[in-house]
DNA sequence: GCCATTATTCAACAACTGTTGAATCGGAGT
DNA sequence: ACTCCGATTCAACAGTTGTTGAATAATGGC
């Protein structure tokens, strides 16, 4: 008796062809939850719908997946920093930099998932993963770095300042706050979640600036002021 | 032919009974490099030279030996952080905040698997073990608001800076440059490593106490000055 | 010397993981 | 009509995971 003809019509091209594109996008997702290592090919598939091998076709394995992704969410973002420190900008630097906060937040403010894969893979992930996170972050930091020095220059930032300390900590901890304010305003401090980011960007915009200016206290009209009651 | 008497002398107790607290540290090791998710429990077992079987003898599953974990590490600094807090202190609040960050840093500084954890299942964890780990922070939380606080009523912190995010910025913030700036330094901004990470501490506390203070030019001659070159 | 208890391991379970080779289907080219 | 190729899936691989039930050895009490 032969082998009865299984019903594999579902093999062959599909309607609608599952390009790569909407595998990264699908990736994006997982990776969001899980990250690097605890989001599986197979989830990623069934976020895609599509069979885990079809994946294998694309691409190479589970890590270049990952690559890909970051290299179509950092240039975007490093090419408008780097627009942002072009030295004929003469707005005051408090203002530039207020700017380049807000491009962050419109980049990659949306996306907890990507913010949180590149945090941990960068922190805890292996050494190559490492490298391969490290290399696209670099001109984002050369770029605010440069806005940094041409403050010093202008004498609007304090020049004992690190300039290196002065952009990690504008950058890395901005990120630090959008990925854990709304928890711990949940979970901790008991704040509504919908007003403690603008609050805390707000907030943390000011005492960083008021941190490395040279003039603490001179005010910053383009910040919207936050007048209301404070938790 | 009777199945050979399989030479499993190796059963029963051993010579040196592996009690709770060795899997405990050998957890606490294991959870360092992979997390809650990552870490599993043969690793554990073979960090602590067990067989897996026996951590499932002392505890109930993988989460009861995180969350007993937890619960050596945080009550300590609670404790010293609550005594910190204590109103008839009446040294300089900034004094006292530098005092809180080095008690952060003595308990919590060398551990850098433990940050990453707590950290780690905060953000991303499950459900219940985000609460598991919120239900600790938070005494430790209040310790930081009441010191915050008294700084309100003394004067040396401005009044309309929300202390919830003060506190936030404070402890949570730091805990980030610990676990970051060694690997941003060494990657990204080529600073040697070991001076990066007082460098940062230092220069953190400043840029801190400059953004909440009422005054925020006043030196604090408590904190040893960097006098050196800066990179 | 027997017995119960305690500490320990073994061996297996089912579920999941990254990855691959072969199979299949649909359409384009000739 | 035939062939070829690109897109897709199936089925399996070897490995790892959390967890458990039974087996075993040493120890202490009687």
């Amino acid at each position: 008796m032969p082998p009865p003809p299984k019903l594999n019509r579902s093999r062959g091209p599909k309607p609608v062809r599952v390009d790569p594109e909407h595998i990264l996008e699908a990736a994006e997702r997982v990776f969001a939850h899980e990250g690097l290592h605890g989001a599986s090919i197979r989830a990623i598939a069934r976020e895609a719908g599509c069979d885990p091998a079809l994946i294998y076709y694309y691409f190479e394995n589970k890590e270049a997946v990952f690559t890909t992704m970051l290299d179509r969410k950092f240039p975007p973002l490093v090419q408008e920093l780097v627009r942002l420190s072009d030295p004929a900008d003469l707005r005051h630097t408090s203002e530039r930099f207020w700017e380049a906060l807000r491009t962050i937040h419109r980049h990659v403010g949306q996306d907890a998932g990507f913010r949180a894969t590149v945090r941990g893979e960068m922190t805890r992930g292996a050494e190559n993963v490492q490298d391969t996170v490290a290399q696209r972050v670099r001109p984002l930091f050369q770029a605010l770095l440069l806005l940094f020095q041409q403050g010093v220059q202008r004498g609007h930032i304090r020049p004992e300042f690190p300039p290196a300390l002065g952009v990690f900590f504008f950058a890395r901890l901005y990120l630090e706050i959008l990925d854990t304010v709304p928890i711990m305003a949940q979970r901790i401090a008991c704040i509504p979640v919908e007003q403690a980011l603008p609050l805390a960007e707000h907030f943390w915009f000011e005492l960083y600036w008021r941190g490395i200016s040279t003039r603490p206290e001179d005010p910053m009209p383009f910040l919207d002021p936050f007048k209301e009651a404070h938790a």
